[in-house]
DNA sequence: CCTTCTACCTGTCAGC
DNA sequence: TGCTGACAGGTAGAAG
């Protein structure tokens, strides 16, 4: 399921056919996913170029020629499948069922962009030029310089809340999802069950660093992928990253061996050692 | 405002 | 074999 990492992987992967060139064709397969397309959707895209595509916590933003921004969002099982018109033909190994195929871009440089996502869990949607977007309010992007560790202290200053829910809370740093924060406070020896006010400087201090670190890996390994996670380039099962303590309940602790824990925090399973993390 | 809960969606898998 | 239920989980909006 793709979080930061993969997300920021599908950027890379789209970024160098889709930067610069121009929307020639866009295919609507249904009315909807997660939220229903804008009715002008195709008339907002089409025609325009893609000038830089970024991304934001899981989102993916294209800035259009026409000021406009179209934000992208994978969900759960969403994945884009490029094509090149001249390849086409043999690329058809992704195994993404074409009953799910739901946007198509057709790009004028000839390259084709699939979405396909069987869950619609993901969604697109547009803003114009200086409309306000749900991203506006979010907290600060984990990989920058402005989250490090007296950031994190003052957002979680305070609160009741478990440092699990916390770290998901996209208010406090943008696009943590329920993996990452798994690992990250594995490494940090911090209960996800610790009250999130209740950290010691040094635990937010290591907190922040080491989410840094998680997510910093993934990315350099390429996007870390469960099951129906694939990469941009079609090809299913590429990565397989290594996690401590995520869906490893059972199994021993990479650190002292004891049996990973698994507890269901917000309806989410946390997984974590008793042992290491207090 | 803060926190917690639930709906949304479908493929996969364990158990019977 | 085929059924049932649990599970995966980001986001929004409702509820407390």
């Amino acid at each position: 399921m793709p979080e930061l990492p993969e997300v920021e992987t599908v950027r890379r992967g789209l970024a160098p056919v889709m930067e610069g060139a121009v929307f020639q064709t866009v295919t609507l397969n249904r009315p909807d996913l997660r939220f229903p397309f804008d009715p002008d959707f195709i008339g907002r895209v089409q025609g325009q170029r893609l000038l830089r595509l970024t991304r934001r916590a899981k989102f993916l933003q294209a800035e259009l020629s026409s000021g406009e921004r179209l934000f992208m969002h994978l969900g759960m099982s969403g994945r884009f499948i490029i094509e090149h018109a001249s390849t086409a033909h043999f690329v058809h190994e992704h195994k993404a069922d074409p009953k799910h195929h739901h946007v198509i871009f057709g790009m004028e440089n000839g390259a084709v962009i699939t979405f396909n996502d069987p869950r619609r869990f993901g969604f697109m949607e547009l803003a114009s030029k200086n409309a306000s977007y749900r991203l506006d309010h979010i907290g600060p992007e984990p990989l920058s310089n402005q989250f490090n560790g007296p950031v994190l202290r003052e957002a979680l200053r305070g609160k009741k809340s478990k440092i699990k829910a916390a770290l998901l809370d996209q208010r406090v740093v943008a696009g943590l999802g329920n993996i990452y924060v798994c690992e990250a406070l594995f490494r940090t020896g911090v209960s996800p069950r610790c009250a999130a006010g209740r950290l010691k400087v040094a635990e937010t201090d290591a907190l922040a660093r080491n989410i840094k670190d998680v997510l910093t890996e993934a990315i350099e390994a390429g996007g870390s992928s469960l099951r129906d996670f694939s990469n941009t380039d079609g090809k299913l099962g590429y990565f397989q990253h290594r996690f401590d303590v995520y869906g490893r309940e059972g199994q021993p602790c990479p650190s002292c061996a004891a049996p990973i824990q698994r507890i269901v925090q917000s309806g989410r399973s946390s997984f974590f050692c008793k042992i290491c993390q207090n």
